[in-house]
DNA sequence: CTGAAAGCGCTAACAC
DNA sequence: GTGTTAGCGCTTTCAG
């Protein structure tokens, strides 16, 4: 059933059919009547290849991230989703993984779709500071399609940006757990990514306005894993700490194992805040303070955005917005 | 850059560029190479709207799922994503709440993108018992393209179902409790959909098997959150029982801090168990013994089977795979 | 092995 | 208001 079938039956032009489906005012209510009856009791449905080949795109848009599995992105993705259909636009889901040969193949792959934007969700596709070159293939495919990045950051035209200041929110946490009287604050970390980055000169810079050193051995890398972090902090003897602050919710909630393993009290031994506001932060015992992100805000802006942008509005390339501290059970300020 | 120009710089015609780039045996090695070479020289990439209106196809399957947050789902997407791109083919995701009427619109909306095959994950889609009508959306939407149910059952032509055994997992979970001197078993389940009607025979099915009569006010019904399952325990003081057998992990957590509020010892004094095997099994403190549903082996049935339909073979309507229980510390056998 | 040409189903400019 | 028609870029007969 094609619009050359519903043109017949309802007795007009494919033009008419086509104004109708589109609704274009320029057709009479009568008409306009008559063939959605015809297309109602066929049930016809434009085909949407035709469409797009003629407009040059069908409304999809790219939803890329490392990980559907980790929490924080499938968030992302169910708001995405959400407000990206009820503008119209329907999700082509690409899990890239943290590979970069994987990424140039999925952003290559996902181009081909001729989705009409495309979005990075996390950090680890931003810009390295060091070498700009590395995060060249997104600037690439900015040329074909606006690229809006979920906090992270890359310098370029048509590429824009929604960042959770993570400086500002490891600053402000680690700072309370100094003033709550902690004196050896670990970060544990999982990765190296800008936000992992921007946390870490956060901590640094809280230590030093509180006049105390910062020393590297306290910054801890380990897999996002709570079995794994917990085996690690108990294999480090060497490690001495009144406080941990992760980058993570399963760090934070690895170091809690650890606490219990080591028979310490959480929070009148050690402290722990962990990051995301993920379920994982309600679930352990007790409770893990943990930082809100602000995931959903930056879904929002990027949301937003992308609709100005597609309407070929200027938009900001770069918002930021601010993190905040739940406390729970596991700090004790 | 299309066709047209990619032949006219190779000094071919257009249908000699179109062998090449379907790899037809049909060109010869030399020309192949040559069209190739400007193929990349161009970076040329065939337009799939084209191609899909050619073809009727655009290579791309539908993954509909309530809600992608959750993280049985999210493995689940995560897994089929994965594999589905391997043979070609990208992922639409459309999350349709759990409302019938959106369900509705859900499925005619993401049947107007031309899938190639409709994926729909989890057991809320599954046949409702009484009413089958409910589920005629879906039989009219195989009419189209092949539906593939994950861990649910309809009915049906062009259907296909990979289910996880709940009936026997639930049954064997019971028991084990049961035979390790537990009376008082509670059903702990947030929805009335196919699978928890499973796990809920099973679990009658184990306390008829043992001799114990089957209690409905011991069948307790709560919204898949912690802190509301924990609450709900909390404020029902008529309800005694020394075991909680949940139909998903957050339940059982929620139980876990029920117990641990009431000053009960997990498992001493109540032995606890959850389903899943999602990260809260293993982030909650005693760790959650809970029974694994198989969701990457209901994957992997999934992609075989649709590979496979895909090229109009035959294949099984109904696959089931058993779950199997995860001994961890709310039990002790 | 290669080319010419007829679709695939729709949109939009142009004519009436 | 409505119809005619030329694309959109590709696949696929059918000839040669």
């Amino acid at each position: 059933m094609n619009i050359y079938d519903i043109a017949e039956l309802a007795g007009v032009s494919i033009a008419t059919v086509s104004r109708v489906v589109n609704d274009s005012p320029m057709v009479s209510e009568k008409t306009k009547q008559r063939v959605r009856k015809v297309m109602e009791e066929n049930d016809y449905t434009p085909n949407v290849f035709a469409r797009g080949l003629g407009l040059n795109s069908m409304k999809t848009v790219g939803l890329m991230c490392p990980d559907i599995a980790d929490a924080y992105m499938a968030r992302a993705v169910a708001y995405l989703e959400q407000n990206l259909k009820e503008h119209g636009y329907n999700c082509i889901l690409y899990c890239s993984g943290y590979d970069i040969e994987e990424r140039h193949v999925a952003v290559h792959s996902i181009l081909q779709k001729r989705i009409d934007a495309l979005v990075l969700i996390g950090s680890s596709y931003a810009e390295d500071d060091e070498n700009s070159e590395k995060v060249e293939y997104i600037r690439e495919a900015a040329k074909q399609v606006p690229v809006f990045m979920m906090n992270g950051c890359i310098q370029g035209e048509n590429i824009y940006c929604a960042l959770c200041n993570d400086f500002q929110a490891a600053y402000m946490a680690v700072t309370e757990l100094l003033q709550s009287g902690r004196e050896e604050v670990l970060f544990l970390s999982d990765s190296h990514s800008y936000s992992a980055t921007q946390k870490l000169r956060g901590y640094k810079q809280a230590l030093k306005d509180a006049g105390l050193s910062v020393k590297d051995s306290m910054c801890v890398y380990v897999e996002n894993k709570i079995d794994k972090a917990r085996d690690l902090l108990l294999s480090r003897n060497d490690l001495m700490f009144d406080a941990v602050f992760a980058t993570e919710d399963g760090l934070a909630v690895g170091a809690l194992k650890y606490a219990k393993k080591r028979n310490l009290s959480v929070p009148r031994d050690i402290s722990i805040i962990g990051y995301n506001n993920s379920e994982l932060s309600v679930c352990c015992d007790p409770e893990l303070s943990t930082v809100d992100s602000r995931g959903d805000r930056l879904c929002k802006i990027i949301i937003d955005s992308m609709m100005l942008r597609l309407k070929n509005r200027e938009i900001r390339s770069k918002v930021y917005a601010n993190g905040f501290l739940i406390r729970r059970e596991t700090t004790d300020f």
